[in-house]
RNA sequence: GAGGGCGUAGCUCAGCUGGUAGAGCACAAGGUUGUGGCCCUUGUGGUCGCGGGUUCAAGUCCCGUCGCCCUCCCCA
């Protein structure tokens, strides 16, 4: 019989990795709630019009990398492949414009994406993410930057910010106009794709990494010089506050997203470490996307970071609790041995209880390679013993033993 | 969607020009009577990814197939 096996771009998280993500995990919710976010859980699958109306029809995510089936009802359902239209639709759809001008929402789970796997790519794969609705002051582009460079920051994984705006939506609806035609032009020296992407989505050919399209467009119009004066005079609010932050950053012209919702501000964190994943959070403004998906009228934004490419980059994780082992000396101590482990387990400590057969010194053994901090064994008596030490002191009673750990731990 | 690498013990791998498998680590037991980490001894463990072909004989050659990893595209 054959082994039943993942399925490919699945994986177990397990073991280190299990840690690491729970760590990574933990400690952007903290962060969100400092930031008074809100969590908000949201389902896996969605309606597929959802993430057209949303990501964009002319996306990759859309055209090919959604998980689409129809269920026995015959909806059209797809697996999430992000986090922000999902957050946007329940935004709508749960009424939450109603209950205050503002509010901030954090997720965190899986999504899915049906792409080639390679190195912090995978096709379910998770993400941390918040949103901000309601709030149009580039105050709060600035401090959700902030945020995500605090969850870095603990974290210590070092990436560099780089910034970019697209302007409102008529700004962004000129310039593309203006960019076509550049494109257009110069059409026959474009590679194949960036010929397809000047009808699709021509600010994707600013991103291209062939090296003729990057001369190319470096003659290309710039965004800046498409900005309404109020769009300008947002960007650069933006970065006065991120400058009094003390939030370093790098201005690219040629950051744009693939996404089709945002506006305004964009922003990416990058690293080099991982190769050509190395997008480890990012996000931006989409102050038209609550109208567009039938809200009222919302300036919002947000961001999602990969938290499987963070794992790759975190290198601390926060010790483990000391771990104490008891050993029964004898079959006849394994009632003192359970309730030793029970009372030990009551008052908190992260406790283990050999409960194999075999000579004293195989248990040993197992306690050396669980990694004790102190093994107690359990007889007429309790003897703790400090393993990296080696000493041993003896106890009449558990109530002693359980004092001094606390006083040791 | 395009390209590259790899599949031999639980893990990391060795196995030259074909002669039916090996190391290190891990695991188990032991090195005296109730005590780990180092060292020593012994032991368990392999349909050599799968299927077919060539051959007296294939892990080793040929064909196919599956799987994994990586790069590009794109994205977190």
């Amino acid at each position: 019989m054959s082994k039943v096996k993942k399925v490919r771009g699945f994986q177990d998280i397990y073991g280190e990795n299990a840690k690491k993500y729970r760590y990574i995990s933990d400690v952007a919710r903290k962060i969100f709630e400092n930031y008074n976010f809100e969590e908000i859980i949201l389902p896996y699958v969605e309606d597929i019009s959802l993430f057209k109306r949303s990501v964009g029809e002319a996306t990759d995510i859309v055209q090919k990398e959604m998980y689409v089936f129809t269920d026995r009802g015959g909806r059209e359902i797809a697996l999430r492949p992000e986090g922000t239209a999902s957050t946007v639709r329940a935004y709508i759809e749960e009424k939450m414009y109603a209950q205050s001008s503002i509010k901030k929402l954090f997720y965190e789970g899986a999504m899915f994406r049906y792409e080639r796997p390679q190195a912090g790519r995978y096709r379910q794969f998770h993400q941390i993410g918040a949103e901000i609705f309601g709030i149009y002051s580039p105050l709060a582009d600035a401090e959700l930057i902030k945020m995500v460079l605090d969850i870095l920051n603990t974290l210590e994984i070092p990436a560099r910010l780089e910034i970019n705006t697209l302007g409102d939506f008529e700004d962004r609806k000129s310039y593309i106009k203006a960019l076509k035609e550049f494109l257009e032009e110069r059409k026959q020296h474009l590679c194949e794709t960036c010929n397809i992407r000047i009808e699709t989505n021509p600010l994707r050919v600013l991103d291209c990494k062939v090296e003729t399209c990057k001369d190319i467009t470096k003659e290309a119009p710039l965004i800046t010089n498409f900005l309404s004066d109020e769009s300008l005079e947002r960007y650069e609010k933006i970065k006065e506050y991120l400058k009094a932050l003390n939030v370093e950053f790098i201005e690219n012209p040629r950051l744009v997203r693939g996404l089709d919702y945002y506006t305004h501000t964009v922003f990416e964190f990058i690293t080099d470490k991982i190769g050509a994943q190395g997008t480890v959070a990012a996000g931006g403004r989409y102050d038209k996307l609550v109208e567009q998906l039938g809200g009222p009228p919302t300036p919002a934004l947000g961001f999602a970071a990969g938290i499987e490419r963070l794992m790759l980059l975190l290198e601390k994780l926060p010790e483990d609790k000391p771990l104490i082992v008891v050993i029964p000396i004898t079959e006849e101590h394994n009632i003192e041995g359970i309730l030793t482990a029970d009372s030990l387990r009551f008052n908190k400590f992260r406790t283990e209880l050999i409960m194999k057969e075999g000579s004293l010194k195989s248990k040993m053994k197992l306690a050396n390679k669980l990694g004790a901090s102190y093994v107690v064994f359990v007889s007429d008596k309790y003897e703790l013993k400090d393993m990296t030490t080696g000493t041993q002191e003896v106890f009449e009673n558990r109530e002693d033993l359980i004092e001094v750990l606390k006083i040791r731990l």
